[in-house]
DNA sequence: GCTGCATATAAGACCGATCCAAATAACAAT
DNA sequence: ATTGTTATTTGGATCGGTCTTATATGCAGC
């Protein structure tokens, strides 16, 4: 870029395919096929154009462009909670995937209020996005999803999925990871198996310990209420939950956390009441955060991949975008168990 | 929203204000004043004018608003790695403040690439971006700078920084930071202080040694450049700089970590070495993130409020957007010493 | 009834691009 | 030179809003 770019012309304002056709000496239609490399112009008026265009410091109005054409190159992104690595990892797949699309991302962070997502997917709407990737908040409203249907935009849900629904998703097979979890514990031996955090009535905890209820079914034990003990999805509540189902009577010889962060409480709780943690009591997670190999010792987790699954997120809405009349896909993804050190035979007296 | 709402005119096309203004017997003029809220329409047309709006299912078009105005409504956020929850609480407080200003964010991550990093950032001034925050990736060439400056449009750089510009900056006060760490441990006695982590040639890592240096020569103690060994920011580095710092003839006491995932890569390599933290060896690490609390022991960091930040680099960058002629402001922000369990006196025979 | 002055609405150009149909240039063939 | 054909270029309408400048209406005061 030389050192004299103008990007204004002399009144002050923008520079625009007017300007740079008067430079040029031609009109702004061949400006404007210059612009989208079409193989009309001959290659002396592109010369001409390329170096006025230079000249100028002429910045090419997207916006205006998607105006006449009617098209958008944007697409919203909305995520519920970036603090969270694993959504953040989410976002950074689907945006990697978008920007590979020549999209440029709308983002919102709507920090679990579904009020301020309606706000925020509102203004996306109105800044034209193309499509939605949408990881719902905790307590959207159902009616949401009617809403949306009627404002005629593709949607995708990513990761989590509000119940009963038609629009698209992308999501892990939350119930199969569980349920290889909980199948590893039960080849160790172990028969008590608590499960441990999650909120109560939402769609991700359902799915989990559906997986977990399927894996105990699947072995022929009876389910015990008291060892499915719900809590806050972070290390608190990993510890609380702990704590209460080692009260029990007759407590766990292993547990299946929510997710990993619920895991690195417990693998606290554990340590303060005195248990070694893959020796004395088994322990595994879910998500396989970046973190869960450096705890101690390594967390077993279930792994699923959440940029990976961003990018597929993305790629199912740009089908939609460049299909809406295809009926939208619900994509469901496997998880892996990743086995590290958390886990071991049942203790010989417990 | 009623259930018939059209959202595309007969032809079914967008629904426009001239479609809004026809259902409403006005012209497209007073439909634009009744969208802006304006006093001068009669109460009787505005209540019209809406209710043709709601029948309609009519959809404001902020670009095409915004084109006209001359105006944008959009603010890039370009970030380095979203992977890092670092980062993320960032682009999360600078999305939070956006919103509330009723701005929507634009969002790139570039993963430390700075030809992705260029790439989008022309996207988006394509898309006529009203201001940028960038938070440059490792080995942004200066030019981008002078390009910027060029480019006529507000930027704030916010966490990171391009060394020796005139462009905005918001940014923690690293190099305190880090002084107020190794004092911390000056006062336990420590007279053998590592640095451990860190990229060399980074502004980041300078300015966190150059708070280390300070403290120890305040404490009148000769710099030991073997004790500064720099390494990847993550656990695996953590765990290499702390074996290489062991191996010294006379190892260190303590250890000052580049941020806390290096220092959790330092806790585990401890354990393993057989030293307990706090007791044994005394390590503190940088940023407080959410996890550092719930290390074994809870570490000692420096905090730095990343989202708060967010909040601050925002609110800078929209006061410039507000006022262009004033000059760049270089807000440095103050962190603070979190004081938890692994930190020690010098142990009494090292 | 007429003037004066608000109050309320409308007409038409305009933002910066693209599209379409039509005009011109270039060049070969007659 | 004339015509036909193809290769380039252009004018002007258009996308969906807002702006500026009129115009229509209402009502007080004379």
């Amino acid at each position: 870029m030389s050192p004299s770019v103008q990007t204004s012309n002399q009144e002050g304002r923008r520079v625009t395919v007017t300007d740079v056709a008067r430079a040029a000496g031609v009109s702004r239609s061949t400006v404007s096929l210059v612009l989208r490399n079409s193989p009309l112009v001959k290659r002396e008026t592109r010369r001409r154009v390329e170096e006025a265009i230079d000249r100028l410091g002429y910045v090419y109005n997207r916006n205006a462009a998607n105006l006449r054409r009617r098209t958008s190159d944007m697409v919203a992104m909305v995520i519920n909670d970036l603090t969270n690595p694993f959504f953040a990892e989410l976002a950074v797949g689907l945006e990697e995937a978008l920007e590979a699309a020549v999209y440029v991302s709308l983002m919102a962070n709507t920090g679990e209020d579904p009020v301020r997502q309606r706000r925020v997917m509102e203004a996306m709407r109105e800044h034209g996005a193309a499509g939605f990737i949408l990881c719902p908040a905790m307590g959207t409203e159902t009616r949401l999803v009617a809403a949306m249907r009627d404002w005629n935009v593709p949607v995708i849900q990513a990761m989590r999925w509000l119940p009963g629904v038609g629009l698209g998703s992308v999501v892990p097979n939350y119930a199969l990871g569980m349920r290889m979890a909980a199948e590893h514990l039960l080849a160790l031996g172990h028969r008590r198996i608590a499960f441990l955090g999650g909120i109560e009535g939402n769609v991700v905890t359902t799915e989990r310990v559906r997986g977990y209820r399927d894996a105990l079914d699947g072995a022929g034990i009876a389910p015990d209420p008291s060892l499915i003990v719900p809590a806050a999805v972070n290390p608190g509540g990993g510890i609380e939950a702990l704590r209460a189902a080692l009260a029990l009577e007759r407590p766990p010889t292993a547990a299946l956390c929510f997710s990993d962060v619920v895991a690195f409480g417990v693998l606290d709780a554990s340590a303060a009441a005195g248990l070694t943690v893959g020796r004395d009591f088994s322990v595994i997670g879910f998500d396989d955060v970046a973190t869960a190999r450096h705890t101690l010792p390594p967390l077993t987790t279930v792994a699923v991949y959440p940029q990976e699954l961003g990018r597929r997120a993305a790629a199912a809405l740009l089908r939609r975008i460049a299909d809406p009349s295809e009926p939208p896909e619900e994509e469901i993804l496997a998880p892996s168990l990743v086995v590290r050190g958390t886990c071991g035979p049942v203790p010989k007296e417990a």
